[in-house]
DNA sequence: GGCTGTTATGCAACTTGTTGCAAAAGGGGG
DNA sequence: CCCCCTTTTGCAACAAGTTGCATAACAGCC
């Protein structure tokens, strides 16, 4: 249900085909709502059959040829509903806990190294929203949309900045144990 | 590729049917990898045909029947394999983000009231960890499993403890701005 | 015996997300 | 002019997750 809204949102951004959409997307809506192209181009399909965009008129449409799109009165609509309507959170769904969890069965065979790998592409990825933090949202700029934006923003952060905390914890919780193991193995 | 290893993990703890997983589900290893009854029959049935896990030999198999399976060695085998490989960080995927983000396009309605909903809720997913918390967790257990179990845990924790944060400073932000708009009316 | 509720397994259809590849247009470079 | 590269759109097949419903065993009850 996310993704077509996500779609209105950048083309009332700025109209555009299908590949500038999925460019954007690996930049900007992307960091809390990824998609490929192939998802972007068939849901562009589904809305503008149901009337909620529209391609601008630009000579035979086809194949490989360019293909812009802008959003309908329908479709500013339907994403002012979906903003005020109501939904329960995302339940989590990580792979990481999961994998921990099943090393408390079966051993941790390397994963230390899996959780120092994560905790520096965590650790960059925090930095890179910190810049864009410093670039967009000077002190200054503070009117509605600017808060908006800002508080996503910093959702990132927050998010970033709990994952390189627990990595870090979880990390030094592991290697006591293991400075222990070798300390009895030596007595 | 995760819910079979979370399907292994829950029944190398504890040999089970498909509808005791999914309870079990329900209640601890949903907490970061949910799965409905259908996903765990259908995973069920493809673990055993590739021989990962085995039904226990009870009478004579039937539709209704209870049906319990364990985890045979090439099924601990490939969760072993699976915690020692390597996986990129799940992107993040919110709608409540991808909502905000809207909202700065086609304007709050209402979504405020949807904000302290969320908080709610993410309060008593807080409670309800920091009581297992204290239940599961005291200082003096301190094996190996303990740790990683406990690693776990925390990571639920500051999960929900990063949300509720967020979305009360969220609030303040999009509270204040409303009371000055209140103030340039009422002048 | 037949009704009802609970436990348990499962099929079918659908939606969403991923992967690999094909096809059309257009712009150089030799 | 032809070949190759890039840009752009798209199909097809698959994998993962969701929803609604069907089916069967069993137990209690009147």
């Amino acid at each position: 249900m996310s993704l077509p809204h996500a779609i209105l949102t950048a083309l009332l951004e700025k109209p555009s085909s299908g590949l500038e959409l999925a460019r954007r997307f690996d930049k900007s809506i992307g960091y809390f709502w990824s998609a490929t192209h192939q998802q972007i181009y068939r849901e562009l399909g589904k809305l503008e059959q149901d009337g909620l965009i529209r391609a601008l008129p630009a000579g035979a449409p086809a194949r490989g040829q360019k293909k812009e799109y802008e959003v309908l009165p329908a479709g500013r609509d339907a994403l002012t509903a979906w903003v005020s309507g109501s939904d329960a959170p995302r339940p989590v769904r990580d792979p990481l806990l999961l994998r921990l969890r099943a090393a408390a069965v079966v051993g941790t065979g390397g994963l230390e190294e899996e959780l120092r790998r994560h905790l520096d592409l965590h650790r960059s990825q925090l930095a890179e929203y910190r810049a864009i933090e410093e670039r967009d949202f000077p002190p200054e700029r503070d009117g509605e949309e600017d808060r908006l934006r800002h508080a996503v923003l910093r959702g990132g952060i927050g998010l970033e900045t709990f994952w390189t905390e627990w990595l870090a914890e979880t990390l030094t919780a592991l290697g006591e144990r293991n400075e222990e193991k070798e300390r009895k193995r030596r007595q």
